[in-house]
DNA sequence: ATTTATTGATTGAATATGATTGACTTTGGT
DNA sequence: ACCAAAGTCAATCATATTCAATCAATAAAT
């Protein structure tokens, strides 16, 4: 058996098998301890494995970020409900703006079966957009630190650079008289130049975010359709839907 | 049996399964060791296959495990020391770009200490690079499917706002007459607008790049340093040193 | 007839392997 | 807590396999 084959053969029984004993590897591939040892090593030093005493288990690769969106706490299947929803807005060759934030992220596996193209401002929507086959474009801009979104006036301008179908914009404060509202400044202006640019608007949000007044202003409440959960109280629904779309989802 | 006709039984029979023996081959084909040697050598020329010690496996396709370790199969080890010269170059206050791909993303651990500003287009550098608490930007572009660098128009417009102090390319061919190439055009583009814009321009490469010429042209050998590792032969160094910049790591 | 391409055999070098050793770690009993 | 036995480890060695380079023989093309 070829060196690269047992290799192969290690990870494969790593993945079935959260730790393997060097003895169960030696069985598994016919090889001797001597050799297991030295592939545990040289896999080792690629970081695919951690050795443990009498055996390896497996790394946790950085790749499998996906698990980011099974998180299974009630705020991440909001979001997700949230996310299918605002999907649903989506039609074949529309052209869409993905603001940063997670629940924008989670429109993105609902995404891989139209064919649309996506603009965003998300670092880590890019690798998820690019592992789902969706066309992708990215914005420039300063990457703010944390969330790693781009902001700052190149990221204006290379927005005012595209027209977009759709745009789907992550918020922190949505009020009936303030409107839209987040707490930085100059994601604020990113989010404005998106608005701009777009035909329709979508703002996903979750309930507690009604009502909320944050720092740095977006847009009135009527420049952009909301998506959200139940769990808003009615009369906050009645005054808000005599503005703009509220789109909201049944639990 | 013609070469042809063997080649692409070789072909076939990599299909069937993912790695085969050159034993096996020889059986298969009933031709020598060398050669099917030499058709492997050939084959992989033409990028279709990948050798591997007793063997060779299909290359493409198969986005699965193989992907992972074939990415960090290779001179991982060698990477990292050529990263590490590579910072060694660095200064405070500067501002570098930092061009897609690995061994580039190896070196931004070590520019965690010192003060600098960072542009680059690779999209998993910059989460990196914002972990590492560094100041990054962004350029903007077309998302390039499976490494996800930023490529096309708008990312060379965008560099061209931008002036390094020195800027690190990752490099896949470095011949002497035919200088630095690339596999794909759209890139080396990009790596062009890097070199424009920066004084000091930096080549990372591993010594299996030397003498390798790949399909787009990014600049003449002398426009750029080289850093690599020993392996490289005595006589294409003497002749290289004389145009360029050569920093070779012992190993 | 001469050149060119393809092939198989041979070579020393590079790489991979299994067994052995002594040091280290874990386990289980006192 | 201590010790001894069993298990596990890295390092080393000799062997076996695989490699690239070279050579000579044969077949095809000029």
């Amino acid at each position: 058996m070829l060196t690269i084959e047992r290799q192969e053969l290690i990870l494969a029984l790593l993945k079935e098998k959260e730790i393997v004993s060097v003895h169960h590897m030696c069985e598994e591939t016919g090889a001797s301890e001597s050799t297991i040892r030295r592939d545990l090593t040289e896999l080792e030093n690629k970081q695919l494995i951690k050795r443990v005493h009498g055996g390896a288990s497996l790394l946790k690769k950085k790749r499998e970020e996906p698990t980011l969106l099974e998180k299974t706490t009630q705020h991440q299947q909001e979001k997700e409900l949230i996310a299918k929803k605002a999907v649903t807005f989506v039609d074949d060759g529309d052209s869409i703006y993905l603001d940063a934030g997670t629940t924008t992220m989670s429109m993105i596996p609902h995404l891989a079966d139209k064919s649309v193209v996506v603009v965003t401002n998300g670092i880590p929507h890019v690798q998820l957009l690019i592992e789902y086959g969706i066309e992708t474009y990215v914005i420039g801009g300063k990457a703010k630190k944390g969330t790693a979104a781009l902001i700052g006036t190149k990221a204006v301008e290379a927005i005012g650079e595209y027209r977009f179908d759709k745009c789907f914009l992550g918020i922190n404060g949505i009020h009936m008289s303030r409107g839209f509202t987040t707490p930085d400044p100059e994601e604020a202006n990113v989010k404005q130049a998106a608005l701009r640019n777009s035909q329709s608007c979508f703002v996903l949000a979750d309930p507690t975010k009604f009502g909320e007044v944050s720092f740095a202003n977006v847009a009135n409440i009527d420049q952009a359709a909301i998506i959200t959960t139940e769990g808003i109280s009615t009369e906050q629904f009645e005054k808000i839907a005599k503005l703009t779309t509220l789109e909201v989802i049944p639990q």
